[in-house]
DNA sequence: TGATAAACAAAAATCATTTTCATTTAGAAT
DNA sequence: ATTCTAAATGAAAATGATTTTTGTTTATCA
Protein backbone atom coordinates (compact mmCIF):
# COMPACT_ATOMS: atom_id res chain seq x y z
CA UNK A 1 0.00 0.00 0.00
CA UNK A 2 3.15 2.54 0.62
CA UNK A 3 4.26 1.70 -2.29
CA UNK A 4 1.20 3.34 -4.15
CA UNK A 5 1.99 6.95 -2.17
CA UNK A 6 5.03 6.70 -3.31
CA UNK A 7 4.35 6.24 -6.74
CA UNK A 8 2.02 9.53 -6.20
CA UNK A 9 5.43 11.02 -4.57
CA UNK A 10 7.15 10.88 -7.61
CA UNK A 11 4.53 11.81 -10.17
CA UNK A 12 4.91 15.25 -8.42
CA UNK A 13 8.41 15.15 -8.16
CA UNK A 14 8.66 14.82 -4.69
CA UNK A 15 11.31 12.48 -3.29
CA UNK A 16 11.12 9.45 -1.43
CA UNK A 17 12.60 10.43 1.88
CA UNK A 18 12.59 8.70 5.39
CA UNK A 19 10.35 11.09 7.13
CA UNK A 20 7.63 11.24 4.49
CA UNK A 21 7.74 7.13 4.71
CA UNK A 22 7.61 7.18 8.49
CA UNK A 23 4.32 9.25 8.32
CA UNK A 24 2.48 7.40 5.79
CA UNK A 25 3.34 4.16 7.93
CA UNK A 26 1.86 6.24 10.76
CA UNK A 27 -0.74 7.92 9.16
CA UNK A 28 -1.86 3.82 7.91
CA UNK A 29 -1.55 2.09 10.86
CA UNK A 30 -4.08 4.16 12.59
CA UNK A 31 -6.86 5.54 10.71
CA UNK A 32 -7.44 8.19 13.00
CA UNK A 33 -6.71 12.03 12.34
CA UNK A 34 -4.17 13.21 13.99
CA UNK A 35 -2.12 17.11 14.33
CA UNK A 36 0.87 18.15 13.27
CA UNK A 37 2.71 18.07 17.04
CA UNK A 38 1.10 15.05 17.94
CA UNK A 39 2.41 13.57 14.85
CA UNK A 40 5.68 15.13 15.74
CA UNK A 41 5.94 13.40 19.44
CA UNK A 42 5.56 9.94 17.93
CA UNK A 43 8.75 10.87 15.34
CA UNK A 44 10.67 11.74 17.93
CA UNK A 45 11.11 8.02 18.79
CA UNK A 46 11.83 6.84 15.76
CA UNK A 47 14.11 9.96 14.81
CA UNK A 48 16.88 11.59 16.50
CA UNK A 49 16.49 14.59 14.31
CA UNK A 50 12.96 15.73 13.00
CA UNK A 51 11.73 19.32 13.52
CA UNK A 52 8.08 20.16 13.70
CA UNK A 53 8.20 22.27 10.19
CA UNK A 54 9.37 19.07 8.56
CA UNK A 55 6.03 17.77 9.81
CA UNK A 56 4.05 20.82 9.14
CA UNK A 57 5.49 21.16 5.66
CA UNK A 58 5.11 17.17 4.54
CA UNK A 59 1.43 16.77 5.63
CA UNK A 60 0.55 20.24 3.92
CA UNK A 61 1.90 18.66 0.61
CA UNK A 62 0.25 15.57 0.94
CA UNK A 63 -2.53 17.30 1.06
CA UNK A 64 -2.00 19.13 -2.02
CA UNK A 65 -1.19 15.90 -3.94
CA UNK A 66 -4.68 14.32 -2.47
CA UNK A 67 -3.10 11.78 -0.39
CA UNK A 68 -4.10 13.17 3.24
CA UNK A 69 -7.24 15.65 4.19
CA UNK A 70 -8.08 17.73 6.91
CA UNK A 71 -11.05 17.72 9.47
CA UNK A 72 -12.56 20.90 10.77
CA UNK A 73 -12.72 21.12 14.90
CA UNK A 74 -14.30 23.99 17.34
CA UNK A 75 -10.30 24.57 18.28
CA UNK A 76 -9.66 25.47 14.65
CA UNK A 77 -6.17 23.86 14.61
CA UNK A 78 -5.07 21.16 11.83
CA UNK A 79 -6.06 17.45 11.78
CA UNK A 80 -5.04 15.45 9.26
CA UNK A 81 -5.84 11.82 7.79
CA UNK A 82 -5.27 9.08 5.20
CA UNK A 83 -7.61 9.81 2.78
CA UNK A 84 -6.67 9.39 -1.23
CA UNK A 85 -10.22 8.70 -2.48
CA UNK A 86 -10.79 11.92 -5.08
CA UNK A 87 -14.45 11.24 -5.38
CA UNK A 88 -16.84 13.04 -3.64
CA UNK A 89 -18.01 12.06 -0.09
CA UNK A 90 -17.56 13.26 3.22
CA UNK A 91 -16.15 11.74 6.55
CA UNK A 92 -17.34 10.23 9.52
CA UNK A 93 -15.42 10.95 12.67
CA UNK A 94 -15.67 9.24 16.18
CA UNK A 95 -15.31 11.72 18.87
CA UNK A 96 -13.88 9.63 21.33
CA UNK A 97 -11.22 7.74 19.40
CA UNK A 98 -11.11 10.07 16.67
CA UNK A 99 -11.26 7.36 13.64
CA UNK A 100 -12.63 8.52 10.33
CA UNK A 101 -14.36 6.90 7.72
CA UNK A 102 -15.56 7.69 4.44
CA UNK A 103 -19.53 7.68 3.95
CA UNK A 104 -20.13 7.45 0.18
CA UNK A 105 -23.20 9.68 0.66
CA UNK A 106 -23.72 13.10 -1.13
CA UNK A 107 -26.99 14.92 -1.73
CA UNK A 108 -25.58 18.09 -3.26
CA UNK A 109 -27.92 18.15 -6.21
CA UNK A 110 -30.83 18.27 -3.67
CA UNK A 111 -28.63 21.37 -1.67
CA UNK A 112 -28.05 22.95 -5.31
CA UNK A 113 -32.16 23.11 -6.11
CA UNK A 114 -32.86 24.38 -2.89
CA UNK A 115 -30.45 26.89 -2.76
CA UNK A 116 -31.12 28.06 -6.51
CA UNK A 117 -35.07 28.00 -5.44
CA UNK A 118 -34.99 29.07 -1.95
CA UNK A 119 -31.82 32.03 -2.33
CA UNK A 120 -31.83 32.50 -6.04
CA UNK A 121 -28.22 31.69 -5.30
CA UNK A 122 -25.91 29.52 -7.23
CA UNK A 123 -24.19 26.73 -4.59
CA UNK A 124 -21.16 25.82 -5.71
CA UNK A 125 -19.49 23.69 -3.05
CA UNK A 126 -20.23 22.17 0.54
CA UNK A 127 -18.52 20.38 3.25
CA UNK A 128 -20.14 18.16 4.91
CA UNK A 129 -18.63 16.26 8.57
CA UNK A 130 -20.64 14.09 10.62
CA UNK A 131 -19.74 12.73 14.21
CA UNK A 132 -20.75 10.44 16.52
CA UNK A 133 -19.60 7.19 18.15
CA UNK A 134 -17.64 4.31 15.49
CA UNK A 135 -18.98 0.64 15.92
CA UNK A 136 -16.56 -0.12 18.56
CA UNK A 137 -16.44 2.76 20.27
CA UNK A 138 -20.59 2.74 20.79
CA UNK A 139 -20.49 -0.67 21.70
CA UNK A 140 -17.76 -0.25 25.21
CA UNK B 1 -34.38 44.48 16.30
CA UNK B 2 -31.65 45.53 18.61
CA UNK B 3 -34.10 45.66 21.44
CA UNK B 4 -34.41 41.52 20.94
CA UNK B 5 -30.91 41.16 21.59
CA UNK B 6 -30.58 43.33 24.62
CA UNK B 7 -33.27 41.56 26.23
CA UNK B 8 -31.38 37.95 25.67
CA UNK B 9 -28.33 39.92 27.31
CA UNK B 10 -30.31 41.02 30.50
CA UNK B 11 -31.41 36.99 30.56
CA UNK B 12 -27.53 36.30 30.64
CA UNK B 13 -26.59 38.47 32.68
CA UNK B 14 -24.95 40.25 30.31
CA UNK B 15 -24.73 44.07 30.67
CA UNK B 16 -26.33 46.69 27.99
CA UNK B 17 -22.60 48.71 27.07
CA UNK B 18 -22.33 51.07 24.04
CA UNK B 19 -19.66 48.71 22.65
CA UNK B 20 -22.02 45.45 22.44
CA UNK B 21 -24.60 47.77 21.55
CA UNK B 22 -22.13 49.24 18.15
CA UNK B 23 -21.26 45.19 17.56
CA UNK B 24 -25.28 44.69 17.30
CA UNK B 25 -25.86 47.23 15.12
CA UNK B 26 -22.62 46.69 12.69
CA UNK B 27 -23.13 42.65 12.63
CA UNK B 28 -27.32 43.68 11.77
CA UNK B 29 -26.64 46.48 8.90
CA UNK B 30 -24.61 43.75 7.07
CA UNK B 31 -25.48 40.32 7.09
CA UNK B 32 -21.88 38.93 6.20
CA UNK B 33 -19.17 37.17 8.36
CA UNK B 34 -16.52 39.46 9.85
CA UNK B 35 -13.54 38.69 11.81
CA UNK B 36 -12.84 40.06 15.23
CA UNK B 37 -9.84 42.33 13.62
CA UNK B 38 -12.34 43.72 10.96
CA UNK B 39 -14.97 44.45 13.77
CA UNK B 40 -12.53 46.19 15.80
CA UNK B 41 -11.30 48.12 12.52
CA UNK B 42 -14.68 49.76 12.12
CA UNK B 43 -15.30 50.08 15.72
CA UNK B 44 -11.77 52.00 16.04
CA UNK B 45 -13.81 54.73 14.11
CA UNK B 46 -16.55 55.22 16.80
CA UNK B 47 -14.59 54.59 20.01
CA UNK B 48 -11.62 56.17 21.26
CA UNK B 49 -10.85 53.98 23.46
CA UNK B 50 -11.59 50.27 22.29
CA UNK B 51 -9.44 47.04 22.85
CA UNK B 52 -9.36 43.83 20.36
CA UNK B 53 -9.78 41.48 23.51
CA UNK B 54 -12.97 43.06 23.94
CA UNK B 55 -14.16 42.23 20.52
CA UNK B 56 -12.70 38.82 21.35
CA UNK B 57 -14.74 38.49 24.34
CA UNK B 58 -18.03 40.12 22.76
CA UNK B 59 -18.28 37.35 19.80
CA UNK B 60 -17.32 34.30 21.99
CA UNK B 61 -20.47 35.45 24.81
CA UNK B 62 -22.47 36.31 21.41
CA UNK B 63 -21.76 33.07 20.43
CA UNK B 64 -22.16 31.30 23.80
CA UNK B 65 -25.96 32.86 24.26
CA UNK B 66 -27.02 32.19 20.56
CA UNK B 67 -26.98 35.27 19.24
CA UNK B 68 -23.81 35.40 17.00
CA UNK B 69 -22.52 32.04 14.72
CA UNK B 70 -19.42 31.31 13.04
CA UNK B 71 -18.13 29.61 9.99
CA UNK B 72 -15.55 27.59 9.04
CA UNK B 73 -12.54 28.61 6.62
CA UNK B 74 -9.68 27.07 5.47
CA UNK B 75 -7.50 29.87 6.93
CA UNK B 76 -8.82 28.35 10.29
CA UNK B 77 -9.56 31.56 12.07
CA UNK B 78 -12.53 32.57 13.23
CA UNK B 79 -15.48 34.62 12.05
CA UNK B 80 -18.57 35.33 13.33
CA UNK B 81 -21.96 36.22 11.58
CA UNK B 82 -25.44 37.44 13.17
CA UNK B 83 -28.22 34.07 13.77
CA UNK B 84 -30.23 33.78 16.18
CA UNK B 85 -32.34 31.02 15.05
CA UNK B 86 -32.32 28.08 17.52
CA UNK B 87 -33.33 25.75 15.20
CA UNK B 88 -31.41 23.16 13.43
CA UNK B 89 -30.27 24.27 9.83
CA UNK B 90 -27.41 25.36 8.38
CA UNK B 91 -25.77 28.32 5.92
CA UNK B 92 -24.64 29.36 2.90
CA UNK B 93 -21.99 31.05 2.18
CA UNK B 94 -21.24 33.56 -0.94
CA UNK B 95 -17.58 33.57 -1.66
CA UNK B 96 -17.39 36.64 -3.18
CA UNK B 97 -19.52 39.50 -0.42
CA UNK B 98 -19.30 37.03 2.35
CA UNK B 99 -23.18 37.31 3.05
CA UNK B 100 -24.32 34.87 5.09
CA UNK B 101 -27.86 33.07 4.75
CA UNK B 102 -29.66 30.51 6.31
CA UNK B 103 -30.45 27.03 4.60
CA UNK B 104 -33.81 25.67 5.56
CA UNK B 105 -32.77 22.09 4.86
CA UNK B 106 -31.48 19.36 6.81
CA UNK B 107 -31.38 15.74 5.72
CA UNK B 108 -29.83 14.45 8.86
CA UNK B 109 -32.41 11.28 9.45
CA UNK B 110 -30.52 9.47 5.93
CA UNK B 111 -27.31 10.59 6.90
CA UNK B 112 -27.79 8.64 9.82
CA UNK B 113 -29.20 5.84 9.03
CA UNK B 114 -26.78 6.01 6.31
CA UNK B 115 -24.13 5.84 8.45
CA UNK B 116 -25.43 3.14 10.71
CA UNK B 117 -25.78 0.70 7.78
CA UNK B 118 -22.21 1.31 6.20
CA UNK B 119 -20.41 1.64 9.30
CA UNK B 120 -22.64 0.10 11.93
CA UNK B 121 -22.17 3.77 14.06
CA UNK B 122 -24.19 5.92 15.25
CA UNK B 123 -24.39 10.02 13.94
CA UNK B 124 -24.81 12.34 16.44
CA UNK B 125 -23.82 15.98 15.00
CA UNK B 126 -23.07 16.76 11.84
CA UNK B 127 -21.95 20.24 10.25
CA UNK B 128 -22.84 21.58 6.91
CA UNK B 129 -22.12 24.38 5.02
CA UNK B 130 -22.84 25.57 1.50
CA UNK B 131 -20.74 28.01 -0.55
CA UNK B 132 -21.15 29.78 -3.84
CA UNK B 133 -22.35 33.08 -4.92
CA UNK B 134 -25.44 34.80 -3.89
CA UNK B 135 -27.95 36.30 -5.91
CA UNK B 136 -26.22 40.07 -6.39
CA UNK B 137 -23.14 38.72 -6.59
CA UNK B 138 -23.93 36.01 -9.38
CA UNK B 139 -25.93 38.50 -11.59
CA UNK B 140 -23.11 41.26 -11.29
C1' DT C 1 30.67 9.21 -8.72
C1' DG C 2 29.43 13.80 -9.11
C1' DA C 3 25.84 17.27 -9.96
C1' DT C 4 21.63 19.33 -8.59
C1' DA C 5 17.28 20.12 -6.93
C1' DA C 6 14.77 18.93 -3.04
C1' DA C 7 14.54 18.16 1.92
C1' DC C 8 15.84 19.14 6.32
C1' DA C 9 16.93 21.05 11.33
C1' DA C 10 17.30 24.76 14.12
C1' DA C 11 16.17 29.08 15.35
C1' DA C 12 13.55 32.94 14.91
C1' DA C 13 9.48 35.24 13.23
C1' DT C 14 4.63 35.75 12.70
C1' DC C 15 0.22 36.30 14.02
C1' DA C 16 -4.30 35.06 15.86
C1' DT C 17 -6.12 34.51 20.21
C1' DT C 18 -6.07 34.52 25.29
C1' DT C 19 -4.71 35.88 29.93
C1' DT C 20 -3.72 39.07 33.55
C1' DC C 21 -4.68 42.83 36.23
C1' DA C 22 -5.69 47.43 37.48
C1' DT C 23 -9.39 50.69 36.41
C1' DT C 24 -13.95 51.99 34.91
C1' DT C 25 -18.86 51.38 34.32
C1' DA C 26 -23.82 49.60 34.28
C1' DG C 27 -27.52 48.63 36.89
C1' DA C 28 -29.58 47.64 41.14
C1' DA C 29 -30.29 48.94 45.89
C1' DT C 30 -30.45 52.40 49.03
C1' DA D 1 -29.37 61.34 43.56
C1' DT D 2 -25.72 58.40 45.89
C1' DT D 3 -23.69 54.23 46.91
C1' DC D 4 -22.54 49.64 46.05
C1' DT D 5 -21.00 45.61 43.55
C1' DA D 6 -20.46 42.54 39.96
C1' DA D 7 -19.45 42.91 35.35
C1' DA D 8 -16.85 45.09 31.64
C1' DT D 9 -12.93 47.11 29.80
C1' DG D 10 -8.08 48.58 28.03
C1' DA D 11 -3.34 47.94 27.99
C1' DA D 12 0.28 45.06 28.07
C1' DA D 13 2.04 40.74 28.15
C1' DA D 14 1.62 35.81 27.36
C1' DT D 15 0.47 31.90 24.68
C1' DG D 16 0.70 28.72 21.23
C1' DA D 17 0.01 27.15 16.59
C1' DT D 18 1.98 27.74 12.24
C1' DT D 19 5.37 29.70 8.99
C1' DT D 20 9.69 31.67 7.35
C1' DT D 21 14.58 31.86 6.95
C1' DT D 22 19.02 30.05 6.27
C1' DG D 23 22.77 27.12 6.15
C1' DT D 24 23.51 22.13 5.72
C1' DT D 25 22.36 17.47 4.26
C1' DT D 26 20.29 14.02 1.27
C1' DA D 27 17.80 11.54 -2.62
C1' DT D 28 17.86 10.90 -7.33
C1' DC D 29 19.70 10.71 -11.71
C1' DA D 30 23.09 11.22 -15.37
MN1 LIG E 1 -21.98 16.07 -0.32
MN1 LIG F 1 -28.45 19.12 8.64
ZN1 LIG G 1 -14.35 5.34 17.87
ZN1 LIG H 1 -22.60 37.74 -2.57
Amino acid sequence: MIDKFIEILREHNLKKTPKRIAILQLLESQSTYISPLELWDILKQQFTRIGLPTVYRILQQFQEIGIVASIQKEDNQLYYFLCSTQQDHHHFICRKCHKVSCVEYCDFDTIKQLVENQLQSKAETHFLQIEGLCKECRDS
